[in-house]
DNA sequence: ACAGAACCGTACCGTACGGTACGCACACGA
DNA sequence: TCGTGTGCGTACCGTACGGTACGGTTCTGT
């Protein structure tokens, strides 16, 4: 439900989380058994049971246990001059593709989205709520710093995220969801990276406030 | 592989396919039962394996048989201004989400996604190449009838268009995927549009002569 | 009219999974 | 030392699925 308690795990729990995500990346949700996590974990299934209730219990303290890696970032107040505020934001993209392209995030999309069909099972949102919302968080405060040092102009922090956000995926993080090795060529997402920065530059950018007159 | 016959089905088995269709649409992987289609389509399954082989072998007719339907857009070679060209792009973009959005589509790209893990079932990219395959061409000549008409500049057609993706489509294709309601909001799709194709035009609009002054 | 194929409906088989129950080992507090 | 609780390993149960086999029926070609 709603309520759902953000239950903390013992570090037994923790590790046999994490064995279970290791089994989920290796061979997808259908590797994913009771009986195989339990193996892998060397715990009973009854364990297993009595910890996360039934499958779901496990698929979504899964998710939780991952979320609970991803850390936050925020405005230091340190000061930025247009080249500092680029690279930012060229370093954010290129982690947000390795984030998007690990094996254990396309793992647990996939599985989440296989999950998407049954309408009880609200993996999908977990996911998103718990996982994307801090990256997402974190961009806007980046971009909002960028705007308070009048580097970057917009009205809505949301929709220029949101821009970002497309021009750095684009197609990538579904063709990877499918399994498309091309997609995952990660020497290409430093280019990637800074190629979508310079876009977002040329739609958002006020670098011509700074004497370099435009064309 | 790239050898894989593309045979025709006959009109019975496209039947049970579009029933097939149906109940995954309806019940995600999990009810696609071999059971279930034939007792939705009213054969025996034992005309399932003789038609299809195996369950995989149903899947991928599936796929195939949706992609027989989409129709793919080329130039006509009409004359085309400024504004009717931006007409068009935003219908596609338009079209895209609508694509995108669909139950079909998103039960397909679902199915795909989930057995990506598997590495021996290339579910995914026989969706990418024969369903996307068919969009990105189109998309490609439209942006190339826009460029002989001097209304954009691009080096790369491939480039542009992925640009012009990213802008529209965002992070709402996965999101879509994932089941979050809120991103199937059709009504939202035309000024989802009209929004990215204004930034496209502006990364890559030729109407004023200067465009974006290369740094 | 007749033979043969195609096909439907159903029954059947082996397997694998989710979930439960039980026996035993070990830790720990009184 | 003894009880109690936690948890491991295994066995077990019901179910559901993929795939096969078979009898009966309809269609088709000659």
């Amino acid at each position: 439900m709603a309520g759902e308690r953000q239950q903390e795990f013992t570090p037994r729990q923790h590790a046999v989380l994490e064995r279970a995500l290791e089994l989920l990346v290796a061979g997808g949700e259908k590797a994913l058994t009771t009986a195989g996590v339990a193996r892998a974990a060397n715990c009973s299934k009854e364990s297993l049971y009595k910890w996360f209730g039934d499958r779901d219990g496990l698929l979504a303290a899964m998710i939780a246990h991952q979320a609970s890696k991803v850390r936050a970032f925020s405005d230091d107040g340190a000061p930025m001059d247009h080249d500092r505020f680029r690279a930012h934001l060229t370093g954010f993209a290129q982690d947000l593709l390795e984030v998007l392209a690990s094996d254990v995030s396309l793992a647990l999309n996939r599985l989440a989205i296989g999950q998407a069909s049954r309408e009880e099972s609200r993996l999908g949102q977990l996911l998103v709520e718990q996982g994307r919302r801090r990256i997402d968080q974190s961009a806007g405060a980046l971009l909002d710093a960028g705007r308070r040092r009048g580097l970057v102009a917009f009205e809505d922090g949301d929709e220029a995220y949101r821009t970002l956000y497309g021009l750095v995926v684009r197609d990538l993080h579904v063709r990877m969801l499918l399994g498309e090795e091309g997609a995952r060529q990660r020497e290409t997402f430093a280019a990637r990276a800074e190629q979508a920065v310079e876009k977002f530059f040329a739609l958002y950018g006020v670098w011509e406030m700074k004497g370099r007159a435009l064309a």
